[in-house]
DNA sequence: ACAACTGATGAAAGCGTATTCATACTAACA
DNA sequence: TGTTAGTATGAATACGCTTTCATCAGTTGT
């Protein structure tokens, strides 16, 4: 008893002390786990019976080195963005059926970056997913160049090599945009989030371009950021620049929660007196107190997309499975946008 | 160029490359890396530039094999709960700068669980966090008997070799329920998640004995989950049983949303006809639209205190850094709690 | 009954790194 | 100058696994 737990401690068990339990050879464990059919059925008993009784299972990090596949993929997510944790959730849940782990590497700021994608290719992942539409191409390419798989997952790329999924932002807010017009709205005030970011851009091209097209005045006013108190802080701007636009289009649902309440602690009633757009789908969206019209993003189909593409790739180096797939949001209509004259 | 390509992609550059580029030993080139005084200038130099003239990074499973030891942690956690997001986020936070990663195991159903307890010691980690208040102790006892060294992320155990760390739940409901009894609320309905989770029965007791004392009546409504839905759906209940208590106290911040938003939908104004509190304080607590009283859990220090504790255990395996740490949380007062008479 | 073939098995090599061990060398001291 | 520490270095080994290769036994076909 007391034997067995400081062993297991000091080490682990091996295929070899099953081997020996077993009386095989190392190679008949390895063979009786990996490829059951190449070993006569009564050896392949004892090496079980033997394994559990010792408690041994593989070690993957030996595995990974004979095999030269570690079956991990590194995921970059930043910290603390509701949007992207989901993301990682659904990520996380096509890729386990698939025998793939996640390494996870959050991404803080600027410089933490640097650090991160350096240290990717000391863990000889099998490939990896950049959720993050802040990371610079560049850095990315320095992956690429090592010969790794890489997904962009929610970034348009046009490098040859690189796999990227993400819904087709401009039409989404086309589609929103083409909403506040049919809906009798002529004058919106487009909330941005960061102007480097990828998505920003197409989203403002959508909105713009469609409202342009129906003679809508549009004005892009900057957040700074993705979150609640940026929107807030948006609503604030617009209260001092005194004239109020008919709507509100935010560049995503978390901005548009903090923008709806900014504008109702000024007395302003969503729809009422100003609609109110977002983008993403996030559940709060449905929540009671927002009942947000916004582009709900197929995160499942997304993740389920994005990862078949990484994986085709990572099993199969030739396949030109490389380029971008764009999916289309579900436009939701809710009860932020009401009807204009 | 082209065959460079070719080659990085059939086999990465490895520490004998570097060696022989630099007309060294492989010996040489590990200590260049892992213990540079041990290695003369001039060929430390040639090292160096070697190996960022041919890409060289060192290989982590490889070490890993040879030092017995792969700094890498795995945490397991619920995936789509709000709470345990912003966990890892904090626990990703706390890992990096101890030069450790962490490798992600979601645990999306009761049946999943038992997979994931049985790959995580395949993976060879120096350690695992199970941040999530349903998983079984037996489960990780498994892994405990292995002599992994596992933190408890928001959970007590009692168990001597394991490290946990979460907030002093009864007393931050205490607290929340003396509040009430103070600004004289006179009935309690207290909305329970889920009767396995520690924290729930926790967190009824703290409510339950304070309330007790002060001669306040307490009823238990169990809310199935701890969700938003789940707490629209007990607001549905309440409406049910026809009278209204005075204040809700809900085991969680979204289940207080569900709630609120449910009490609101039926035309009760919080906090005037009915308070209400949460507890662990996520961010969407300071929204405007709730501005929920609420206990706040303070969450890097939590995550700060469990890594430490648990990289203590994983560097220095004599040490007795199991046991419970607990951490008193904010009593965050906002406005869903009113004077009563 | 013998050749040819199939299938199970063990020995051994290789994956990339850290480290021990032995050796050659430099510096220091008498 | 001869001996002794001390240091830098390369060769060799271990880590746990998969897989090739060679061997041996058993089966089929003629």
């Amino acid at each position: 008893m007391k034997d067995d737990e400081a062993q297991h401690r000091r080490r682990s068990v091996t295929s070899v002390d099953v081997a020996r339990a077993a009386r095989v050879s190392q190679a008949t464990v390895s063979r009786a786990f990996n490829s059951p059919h190449r070993v006569t059925p009564d050896k392949r008993e004892r090496v079980y019976d033997s394994a559990s009784e010792l408690g041994y299972v593989p070690n993957a990090i030996g595995r990974s080195l004979s095999l030269q596949s570690s079956r991990i993929i590194a995921v970059v997510v930043p910290a603390a963005s509701e949007y992207y944790q989901h993301a990682l959730g659904a990520l996380a849940r096509q890729v386990i059926p698939k025998d793939y782990q996640l390494l996870l590497f959050e991404s803080f700021e600027a410089e933490h970056l640097e650090f991160v994608f350096t240290s990717i290719p000391r863990y000889h992942v099998d490939g990896v997913i950049v959720a993050s539409s802040l990371v610079p191409v560049v850095e990315v390419q320095s992956l690429v160049a090592r010969g790794l798989p890489v997904l962009m997952f929610n970034q348009e790329v046009a490098s040859g090599n690189t796999a990227s999924v993400s819904i087709d932002n401009e039409a989404g807010m086309r589609r929103l945009a083409e909403h506040l017009v049919d809906t009798g709205h002529r004058s919106v005030c487009f909330v941005g989030g960061m102007r480097e970011a990828g998505t920003d851009r197409a989203r403002y091209r959508g909105a713009c371009e469609r409202l342009a097209e129906a003679g809508v005045a549009c004005r892009y006013l900057l957040a700074g950021a993705y979150s609640y108190e940026a929107g807030w802080e948006a609503a604030e701007r617009m209260a001092e620049l005194g004239e109020w636009p008919e709507a509100v289009m935010a560049a995503s649902d978390a901005l548009a929660f903090g923008v709806m309440d900014g504008l109702r602690e000024r007395g302003l009633a969503v729809p009422d007196d100003i609609s109110v757009t977002g983008f993403d789908g996030l559940p709060q969206a449905a929540w009671n107190s927002y009942r947000l019209t916004t582009i709900e993003q197929p995160m499942d189909d997304l993740a389920r997309l994005g990862v078949e593409a990484l994986v085709d790739r990572i099993e199969n180096p030739d396949s030109a499975a490389a380029g971008h797939r764009r999916l289309t949001g579900r436009l939701v209509l809710r009860d932020t946008v009401a009807g204009r004259r």
